[in-house]
This record gives structure tokens, sequence and C-alpha cells, in this order.
RNA sequence: UGGGGUGUCGCCAAGCGGUAAGGCACGGGACUUUGACUCCCGCAUGCGUAGGUUCAAAUCCUGCCACCCCAGCCA
């Protein structure tokens, strides 16, 4: 893991689209049209991650449309820990977390909250609950409970303790929280409906006793509640109108209705449901994504080839391209898998638009200007950004001996081939036109230098006799060039089935997603860079820099290679 | 076999009774100081399927089919 991230810039996004409206509007406006459930209310969302993994581009959708709704609306938006299982959390995530919402250009105010702030609360509801008769205190263990809930064609069948007193389950919860009984021997259930064909009706479990140390309540509590009885109370008691989830937890929602309705709350939140992100080639499920980092399969949950935000961040991703990712695919309710390809193209639209350039060399050979002096040296002032002449220039020295990338040279071209060849005139990118007259070749057969002639006249690269060059490459001052390490990031996982990474991923890791070149060379403009830059690269794609420590031995570079380039292996 | 959802181009996705938007991908062309970018052009007689209602149906009705989620004291 890498200890800086420098390329956080929130590179402008230029003129982000509109967000397009989608179903979750529609229901919106009617609830807050004269007579609707919400009517001349404020828009209230929250965005309710769990502290124990990194957020990954999934969460990236549910953020953006948590936050996105609320920003729609003029209503607000909060952050909320949903840490009401200790054993799985730890406050490691909710500093991550916090980091990744900012870096994608959202904010929560001072609307920061923890599920575990209302325990108390919800332990008094709770208790509210049993004095209306509508929750018990079970003494069945988990097997019998799972047997009683019955099957998808038979009913469940109700608990033997069922009926028990409301004095006795009082005084039994009592005695939970204060420690009397063992994890596991006891809970507390709330009574609705055992013939529900909806499993989650028939007398869900609200509390569980579970000795954990939680990450910020410590030891106080023994009793934990369940997310289908913690999730509306948090809602409610923060006045969310519009409670946004994924699919998975439309079945839920008459639970989650039944503890709005049964309980005195100051809200009456609604949820609705709409599909999560997935994408092909990659995994999208935080356990899944724990075990790559627990093996030491990568080299964290930020490693550059994680769907984490902290992964896609040190790929070279900026926020605008995720939210315009997003924003494009749109919302439903269709279980979709997007093409990865997508994702890809709002990266480079993003960077082309708005990323400086500047020039490297991964694989080189030197390139000898036979006439041009040896001792001489020239600076170029060279545009940072073709698009942008607002970004302004930067100097680039030229001399005799130039490092070029090796496949920008061929000793016998292959038909169409444009670049360098003996005898061939090429265009040194802002430099000048040369003409390839040889090479030097080792024993192996290998071409360790390239010679060429250079056309005075052509300074810049312009041809004053308007003569056509068909090819253009990019180069690197042997003179002055830094060395570089260059990481190339291929994808996880092997490609030739796209779905194979969601099914099967631990079987379809690509031991050769990271590729480390040492004797890269970069322009001297990028000595004590601190500013992150993404770099176009070659003719396509790009790469940002990771780290740069300009008092390092070598600057190291990312660049994640696209699906596109391992298929074209 | 119970409950809850979803089915429009290879992938997303508009459409809400008036005769199939857009993006990605893909193919062709132009342009180009990086074979990139940009720009043109092409790409569903068809909306899971079978019927029905209507002057008119992707949109309404009925049946059928397919796929996803649910039997954690996870979220």
């Amino acid at each position: 893991m890498s200890e800086t991230n420098l390329n956080k810039d929130n590179s402008n996004l230029t003129e982000e689209p509109a967000t397009t409206r989608n179903f979750i509007h529609d229901l919106i406006d009617a609830d807050l049209a004269p007579g609707g459930r919400f009517a001349g209310m404020t828009v209230h969302t929250r965005f309710p991650p769990e502290p124990n993994g990194y957020l990954h581009i999934g969460h990236a959708k549910a953020i953006i449309i948590d936050f996105g709704i609320a920003e729609q609306y003029n209503g607000l938006c909060n952050l909320r820990m949903d840490d009401t299982n200790p054993s799985k959390e730890d406050v490691e995530y909710v500093e991550a977390i916090k980091e990744d919402i900012h870096w994608l250009g959202f904010d929560w105010g001072d609307r920061f909250y923890y599920a575990s702030d209302y325990f108390e609360q919800m332990y008094e509801l709770a208790r509210d609950l049993i004095r209306k008769d509508l929750a018990f205190v079970d003494e069945q263990t988990a097997e019998q409970i799972r047997v009683g809930r019955g099957t998808l064609t038979t009913p469940g069948i109700a608990s033997p303790w069922r009926n028990r007193p409301v004095e006795e389950s009082l005084d039994l919860f009592a005695r939970m929280r204060a420690g009397e009984f063992a994890d596991g021997t006891l809970t507390l259930r709330a009574k609705i409906d055992l013939n529900s064909g909806n499993f989650n009706m028939r007398d869900p479990v609200l509390y569980r006793i579970l000795r954990a140390h939680h990450h910020r309540t410590g030891d106080d509590w023994c009793i934990y509640p369940m997310y289908d009885y913690a999730h509306p109370i948090e809602d409610a008691l923060e006045l969310v109108t519009h409670s946004l989830c994924s699919l998975e937890f439309e079945d839920h929602r008459p639970l989650y209705d039944w503890v709005i309705d049964n309980l005195d709350l100051p809200a009456k939140p609604r949820q609705i449901e709409f599909a999560r992100l997935g994408i092909n080639y990659t995994v999208m499920s935080k356990r899944k994504l724990r075990r790559l980092v627990e093996g030491n399969i990568v080299s964290g949950w930020d490693d550059p080839r994680m769907p984490t935000l902290s992964g896609l961040r040190r790929r070279g991703y900026t926020p605008a391209s995720i939210r315009n990712f997003v924003d494009r695919i749109g919302v439903s309710k269709v279980n979709s898998t997007v093409d990865y390809a997508f994702l890809e193209h709002c990266l480079r639209e993003d960077l082309n638009h708005n990323a400086r350039r500047v020039m490297a060399v991964l694989r080189p050979v030197k390139l000898v200007l036979t006439n041009y002096p040896a001792d001489k040296t020239e600076t170029f002032e060279v545009e940072n950004n073709p698009e942008k002449p607002e970004d302004g220039n930067r100097k680039v020295t030229f001399s005799r001996e130039l490092w070029i990338e090796a496949d920008d040279f061929a000793e016998t071209p292959v038909k169409g081939y444009f670049r360098m060849f003996p005898g061939n005139e090429v265009r040194l990118k802002s430099g000048y036109v040369v003409r390839c007259t040889g090479c030097d070749k080792d024993a192996d057969g290998n071409v360790t230098t390239v010679y060429a002639e250079y056309d005075p006249e052509t300074r810049g690269g312009n041809t004053p006799d308007k003569r056509k060059i068909k090819g253009t490459i990019h180069w690197v001052d042997s003179k002055t060039a830094l060395p570089a390490e260059v990481r190339l990031y291929d994808n996880l996982f092997t490609v030739e089935d796209p779905d194979s990474a969601e099914r099967d991923f631990m079987d379809h890791i690509n031991p050769n997603s990271l590729e480390i070149i040492a004797n890269a060379w970069v322009e001297s403009s990028l000595a004590g860079t601190k500013a992150s830059l993404s770099v176009q690269f070659m003719r396509n794609g790009y790469f940002c820099l990771d780290s740069v420590d300009s008092s390092a031995e070598k600057l190291v570079f990312n660049r994640s290679v696209s699906l596109k380039d391992s298929w074209k292996k």
C-alpha cells in the first residue's frame, strides 16, 4: 500500500450532465404533491454503510443516488454508520468510508451519525413493543427458530414462548441486557404473522445476545438490534423521508413498515428499492474483496486492481468520471450488468478533456540523431493539454540522444506500419521530423540503438514545405530524463468469460495482473511534481501518477491496462 | 409448489394508447503534431411469448414462459 495518494484532484467536471430522471423521482414527486405522503416537506435521505469494509464502485451508485436525490430536491442527506453488528465492524473502515465519500464529491455537513447512537432509544422502543404485546422473549435455539419458521409452502409454527405474559418478557428482556444469559440463548422476537408467505414476517428476531466488543460502545451492550428492527428506527429518528436501498430489501419493506407503524416515532420514512450495480469482469461483494485482501492476492483494499473507490482512485479514476458513469447507467429495478468498457469510456472522456499530458517511454530503445551536435540542447515549449490552452505549456529538452518506445521502430515494417523504419520519416512530437537511417542490434538480434537524421527546418514538428508526416511518436531526452518504475495493472481476473469473475472468482485470478517495468523514462518536467496528473500514454489510454516523490530514486507510476489492451495481446 | 420482483438492440436505458430517444460496444468514412481524440454515416418492421380490446398497443386486459431475491440470532 503506498503511503500517499496524490491523485486526489477533483478534476473539473466539465459541465456535469443534468441527472436524468428515473422512477425514484416519479415516486418522490407524488409524495411531495398536495395530498401526498410528504406534501410540503423537505426530502431527506441517508447513505447507511456498515463499517465492515471499504466502499466500492457499487456503493458509489448508492451514494450518488442518495446524495444526488437530496441535492436535486434541495433536501438533505445524512451519512450514517450502520454499526449494529460489532463482530464485523471496525473504526478503520469508518475513516476510509468518510474519505472516499468526500473524494467522490459529496458532503453530509454536520449530519454524521451512528446507529449505535440510538441503542438506548431502540431498547426503550423494544420495551414498548413488548408492552403492546407485539414482541416476546423467545427461549428457542437458533435451530428451533429456523425449523419453526416453516418452508416455502408450509406456514411457520408458533414458538412455545409466544404467549409469554408481557411482564415476563419485560423482565427477561431487561435481564438479557443485564448480561444474565449466554450468547444465543434468548432472543426478542416480533409477533407478526406465521402464515405470511414472506419469511420476514414470521416472527422475526429483533434482538440477539452477542458479547463482542463494539468499536464505539465498547462492552456497554451485550444485546444488539437486528437490521430489520434497527434500520427503520434509525431512519425515523433522523427524520428521513425516503430510505433508498437495493432490490434485495424489497421483501423487508413490509417489516420496515410494520416497525414504523407500531412504534411512536417522529417520522414515517418510505423505503424505495433500486437495482444494485454489477460490472462484468469485476467482483462486487465486500465478502469477496475481503478474501482478496486477506489472502494477500492484492496489496490492500486500495490496490489499483480493486473495484474499491480507493483502488479506482489509485488506478487514475477521477471522481467526475465515476459520477458521470453512475449518472449515465441510470437507475431502474432491472438486474443488470454494465460493460466494463463503459466505465473505461467515462474515464477516458474525462481525462481527455482535463488531464495534462506528459511524455514517458515505457520500453525504451535509444534513438541517436547522427547529424545533431553532441553538445547541443534545445528546449521546446509543449502544450500541457491540446484541448485547454489555458493549461499552458511546459518546457521539454531535446538533444542528440533520445529514448523512444521500442515498438515505435521496426527494422522490417509489417504492411501498413507507418512509424519508424529505415528510410521512413516520422515526427518526434513537438520536436523535429527525422528520417530513420538504420539500427544496431545485440548478439541476440535485439535492437539496441536506432539511428536517424533530423531535418533542421522542422523545429517544433512543423513542416514548412507542408509535406505530410504520417507518423508521430513520443520521446524523452536521454540527458535529462528521469528514471521511473511503472506498474502495469491488467485486469485482476482473466477475461475469457465475462461472468466468471463473479462466479468462481478465486479460480480466475490473472497471475500476470501486475507487471513492474523498472527501466522506463519520463520527462524531467515531472521532477518534484506534487499535484497529480494523468498522462496520455502512447496511442491508447492513460496512466496516472500513483505517488511521486522527487527525492526517491525513481518515480513510481501506475497504469492499468484496459481490457481492450488485454484482448489485443 | 409460497411470497416479492424483473423482462425494449451484444451491454445499459428512454418510452406511460398515436405508430421504437440516447449512450457504450461494433462496422464504414473524414480529419489529425501520437494508428488516440474529434467528426460524419450505419446499427430493433421490433419491445419475453400467445391471445384479446382498440381506427391505433412496447404502452390496456388475460394466459403462459424465463430470470433474480427470500427460510441469518448478517446487513
